[in-house]
DNA sequence: CGCTAGATTCACAAATTTGTGAAGTTAAGA
DNA sequence: TCTTAACTTCACAAATTTGTGAATCTAGCG
């Protein structure tokens, strides 16, 4: 039926100067992309920031242009800009200029994932204040409040968890890198 | 200065047939209600959804009728109808009918948080899912890949401990009833 | 110092979401 | 079986969010 290999269906061979980025097929990363993207959404994360973290971190360098992502995810500057502002804003993306250019270039960390769940001990603790206080507003002795008291003990018991989850975690990411060191090389 | 307790700013007095349920600061308690529900509507919940969700956390019953949420909401019976339904879908109200009755009661389950986190664990499965997918998709010996490679390690370890941390929240919680119940009663 | 590539901001239009009133449906009680 | 209280659904209006093009700002480079 066809000559080419079965996984190609179309290839981006345009801008094969700047990056070396592309041998792959692009419906299928793009499909990709928009998948985990929308997965994102119903997480509760803003429609054009998931499609751009998605999109880098479907990426091979990791680092696009904001010219890059518009052309890949066919939209706007500006849209990019709205977009780079917020997932900088809760530092998932970082942004980073070439000394000699004027362009930025936006990177995801590898360890995006471990940070972002690291911050959510913040959400965690401003819950826990709102918690308190309904608790005092309500009285320690009511039923309702006693329901508000017993949620917060859930919260504190849940922080108190996270700290050391991301403990074993370090653990357990370090524990790969050194396999990996002494097996791949 | 005044012969009230301090707490005490505007008391609800109608309705006091039906449930016996409010000694409280009515302005004390719907602030906490909104500015819980706030922090929830930040998380990604839909705005009606939290605040009746906040609503019926902050009753001392720990049940209310439509009609009692949308008096102290102030929102139509078809707001509370939609709210009703997204939280009886994600589990975190349950509907009842008094045996004799046409009305329903929605109710809030000390348990729900519990509840809440275990159903992440669906969520966990998708995303591992799609990125599955993505690491096919573009290949395990590619850069993109690898990151999505390492981003799926990462989810899989967060799901294997979620399933002791929510284990380990049993007990605690058993624990905390059973040195309630020795001290208390 | 001016020119210009590139990012950002702004006003607005399009799309989406949210809540309402009213009509429709269901089932308890006569 | 009829009546009616209570929940649900639907069409629509209001509010919010989202992305665009154009204008503006910033900083390399000649």
């Amino acid at each position: 039926m066809s000559e080419q290999p079965q996984q190609s269906a179309h290839r981006t061979d345009d801008a094969r100067q700047d990056g070396g980025e592309d041998t792959r097929d692009d419906g299928a990363v793009s499909q990709f992309v928009e998948r985990f993207a929308s997965q994102l959404v119903d997480a509760g994360m803003q429609r054009m920031s998931a499609r751009v973290f998605a999109c880098l971190l479907a990426s091979d360098s990791g680092v696009l242009t904001s010219a890059e992502l518009g052309e890949r995810l066919q939209v706007s500057p500006a849209a990019v800009s709205g977009a780079i502002r917020y997932l900088s804003q809760v530092d998932m993306v970082s942004r980073e200029r070439e000394p000699g250019s004027r362009r930025d270039r936006y990177r995801v960390h590898s360890d995006q994932w471990y940070e972002a769940l690291a911050r959510r001990d913040n959400v965690l603790t401003r819950w826990e204040g709102t918690l308190r206080e309904g608790v005092d507003s309500l009285g320690e002795d009511s039923p309702a409040g006693r329901r508000i008291a017993e949620t917060l003990i859930f919260f504190e018991f849940l922080q108190k968890e996270l700290t050391g989850l991301l403990q074993r975690w370090r653990e357990h990411r370090d524990q790969l890198r050194a396999d990996l060191e002494s097996a791949g090389r």
